[in-house]
DNA sequence: ACCGACAGTGTTAGCGATAACAAGGGGGCT
DNA sequence: AGCCCCCTTGTTATCGCTAACACTGTCGGT
């Protein structure tokens, strides 16, 4: 069976194609009737609308670019599959340009896909707050939405969750079930998404007088957060919680308490930060704050999509995700 | 600066626009002065061809469907980007559908894939051996190349590599290391892969008069593998090397290992299978063996690209990467 | 010399959809 | 009743590219 066209459905409805087009895109006015014989017909061919076909005749964004460095085993499957509807959506095609996280290859990457014709980027972490990967996207004529980034420090747009106060969600959370004293292993330095849950985690619970909160520098990556457990495993062994800044971490936490024997969540409780993949499966599976990674990737690349990106920062809905690692401190 | 045209590249190379085409598409004869003219006049201007118009003149594949259910973490972002790269070379598109790992499941994701005008997918592991699903697609009227799947049980185009001989590798390896005390977890039963895993390994090592090798099932997850050896472990307390049939279950043996105080490589040996992001992100970093899965995602939509899928069986290659978890048996 | 063959190139006509404008038809208003 | 206007719908002209065919000239063979 060919592809049907525009031109078979406004045959089969007795209009013209314009009118189908009308109908498929809603945005002008069609008589009730009309639209209806138009919807029949178009359910009778099982009429697809030929993306190529729109985006040449309207002349909207070609193709979107995503760089992307080493990120966290399960949140680059996210995002892609975010970016992909997102993309197709739009009737557009996504590149994506692996890279690694240093500026130089950064700029490279960009280079690249502007020789490929691109001529918009999404960003996500930690590109999207590496003000030379703005600047030269920026050069290179490229709108840009950053995803995870905080705005403060550019004007590009963002698309983002309110990490400060998810990591406060966690805190409270914690303080609900009794724990004092705390572990918090901080995400890398160069985003702003680590100072975020930081400072929101030690400001919710700095907030109480008895408890107390240890820290330890993170890298994102499962060995950071193993080696980081192990500091504060020696360092404070009064610990009954730990928050670390990702999953990845958190896993590692996990690895690192199974390793002295320590019962998760009897003795020690452990929550992560983004719900990827491996939250779900690490054993127990993690408490943690899904961040909807999918949908901020489609956000930004809708962004993407509009003749002028606005200056704006999209911020999106975060939720604590109880699930085996966490539970009420152990009687002193 | 706008796009350019091929028309503005005709201009400036003082030639007619279908003798760029002819140029940038390399199929037919063009003079050598001719196509030098041209080729400076596209560098001058910076020409990308438009894929939309190209594709919408050419009239080939559109849209290529992909179906997926809870893979590994790292083995969809992999096998994401290997799709998106075969995508964009064809100038299609590449439609995502999210389902679970059941036969109803499989054949809703199939016809909503279906509906959206879809008629080529490529089906990755475990659906690629679900004779349900390749009926169902073949009623649909797609075209179909599975990944990972064997091609004994059905005549469908398949990508995929010699998982016997990449196990029976593994086994020689370990055998050279000095190991005769073995542990294996098998994967999920419902795939081929993993009979033919296990069947390479303990070929491999039942030549070997006086080694042996306990036999657990997994089921290809983090969870299983962790499972799986904890039984391992308590019944075979003398193993000195487990091979676990992918990498998320090797990060299983390796959290179960931890929590006994087992030191790996020094007093275990643990090999997984994939070498996806989990392998390079646990701690010790896994010995595993290479499956290039971009490569056979990318392969496989290249092969949804021709006009008649031949009933091929592509295998490519494998290759064991040595890290830290694997090291000489310990002194008897 | 004349012819056919063929390498190079240009011309024309869409591919399937939408933008922009034109056209028809029914009110509501004076 | 007559006018204007808006609501719906159709027409036409592209979007950027390539298939198919038409055309030009050059070459070798007879």
């Amino acid at each position: 069976m060919r592809d049907r066209t525009i031109s078979d459905v406004a045959r089969l409805a007795g209009v013209s194609a314009m009118t189908v087009s009308r109908v498929m895109n809603g945005r002008a006015a069609v008589r009730a009737g009309t639209r209806e014989a138009v919807l029949k017909a178009v359910a009778t061919l099982g009429y697809t609308p030929n993306a190529a076909a729109r985006k040449l005749a309207t002349g909207g964004v070609d193709r979107i670019g995503l760089i992307y460095s080493n990120p966290s085993a399960g949140y680059l499957s996210e995002f892609l599959l975010g970016a992909l509807e997102g993309v197709e959506r739009l009737g557009a095609q996504l590149i994506v340009e692996p890279c690694r996280d240093d500026v130089q290859s950064e700029q490279a990457a960009l280079k690249r896909l502007a020789a490929g014709g691109v001529r918009a980027v999404v960003l996500p972490p930690p590109h999207g707050e590496s003000l030379a990967a703005l600047a030269q996207a920026a050069e290179l004529g490229m709108r840009v939405v950053a995803v995870a980034a905080s705005t403060f420090k550019s004007d590009a747009a963002a698309v983002r969750i309110d990490d400060r106060a998810a990591a406060a969600d966690i805190g409270r959370y914690l303080l609900g079930l009794g724990h004092l004293r705390f572990g918090f292993i901080a995400g890398a330095a160069n985003q702003t998404a680590s100072s975020e849950r930081r400072e929101g985690f030690l400001a919710e619970i700095g907030a109480v007088a008895d408890a107390s909160v240890a820290v330890e520098e993170g890298a994102f990556t499962y060995r950071s957060g193993f080696e980081a457990a192990e500091i504060l495993f020696d360092r404070e062994p009064e610990l009954t919680a730990v928050f670390a800044s990702n999953d990845d971490m958190a896993a590692g936490v996990l690895a690192a308490a199974h390793r002295r024997g320590i019962d998760v969540p009897g003795r020690l409780s452990v929550v992560g930060f983004d719900d990827t993949e491996t939250a779900r499966s690490v054993w127990p599976a993690l408490t943690t704050v899904r961040q909807p990674i999918s949908q901020m990737a489609a956000q930004a690349v809708a962004l993407l999509g509009e003749r002028d990106i606005p200056p704006v920062d999209v911020v999106l809905g975060h939720e604590l995700v109880v699930r085996e690692t966490s539970g009420p401190a152990p009687a002193a």
